[in-house]
DNA sequence: GTCTATACTGAGATAGAC
DNA sequence: GTCTATCTCAGTATAGAC
């Protein structure tokens, strides 16, 4: 009973194509501006289409910005799964860290979007996005329980405290400001931030 | 030559209690809701007067939001001040730390005001607010310096990194989101957070 | 200096032609 | 489905009476 697979025709690839290239440039625009600044004109102009012609894609700005926010949870839950998995789940949860810090180095949105409360409330009552928030933290949250069964986390931190201080490092101002100061690569604001998160300030 | 202090008549003390009570109102929702998020007609509800009075004693939101930044920072320098200075440096900038977390549980506005760059922007070319950030970033820079002589912090992190990372823990949203759990006493967060900037989340 | 009422602007969203 | 033009509304800021 397996039907043939559905051929696309040359308008509903285009239309795809284009979805994609708007999400993209929203996902830039995200990144760089935050999402109050970042104006559905924006958007448009960045794509190179009416601004009317969005709405056509996207039922609203919060949609917009609900479907960006789950396809960067979708990329990072591959990228968790590309991680070796013969390693201790420590390193994996680094290994992580480093991916999801070198996305936003390279200005994609935060997986935390805390920079804004009104975005933050119209995610929440976002059925698929919190769907698949939900499964990556599990996924996350799995891999902490086995990391502190290898006794590779401090016993006195809780789970949450773990999974919660891996998000917020995806929005830490600190790499924006590194960044701007100039002084260092992207490569060396990434090891500092990793290491300053897993083993600390102190000496 | 020494003038009598000048008497202050009725008006002039009801005045500045009033400008007090703006200045603690916009603090409040700051903290709350975010820059963008907070009209000023919120605030002048908070406080009990007209909107249009609020531009008797502010120019413009911006000019009251960095009033309220102003005074942040000047009530953290007092505060890094009334440290017992015979500790170690380290132990001192640890001490501050918590005392920000503190304030930030407590409602206060975040020392970075990440959460909006449309404020950000606007405070780069607030005079007041620029000379009391690089006042009170030269006196933690030194203390980290000091600190960094006394062997206690991590040679491969460079002085700016330890700056900003002070800094960002106290607009980190993990605070938020572990206040929300609702498992965690406030006291608890904060030594957490403390712990885990300066030993690391690893064992 | 406080109030009420209003002007002005930016931006999200929609209408209607093609 | 894309465009241009427009609607609507929220929110900053100001005017003018008292």
């Amino acid at each position: 009973m397996n039907l043939p697979p559905p051929r696309k025709s040359f308008r509903e690839t285009q239309f795809e194509l284009r979805e994609e290239a708007i999400l993209d440039a929203t996902n830039r625009l995200l990144g760089d501006k935050g999402y109050e600044a970042m104006s559905m004109d924006d958007i448009a102009t960045e794509v190179g289409i009416a601004k009317g012609s969005l709405y056509k894609h996207f039922e609203s700005k919060e949609a917009l910005a609900g479907a960006v926010m789950v396809r960067l949870l979708e990329q990072t839950r591959a990228a968790l799964a590309a991680i070796p998995s013969d390693r201790p789940a420590i390193e994996r949860l680094e290994a992580l860290l480093r991916w999801t810090l070198s996305q936003r180095l390279s200005g994609s949105v935060p997986h935390l979007p805390s920079t804004s409360p009104a975005l933050q409330t119209s995610l929440m009552s976002n059925r698929e996005y919190m769907d698949s928030l939900m499964t990556l933290s599990d996924e996350i949250g799995e891999m902490i329980q086995r990391a502190r069964a290898e006794g590779a986390i401090r016993a006195s931190l809780r789970d949450e405290f773990v999974l919660y201080t891996l998000y917020a490092r995806t929005c830490d101002p600190t790499l924006e400001f590194l960044k701007a100061g100039g002084a260092m690569s992207d490569a060396e604001i990434v090891e500092q931030m990793v290491s300053a998160c897993f083993r600390g300030m102190a000496a």
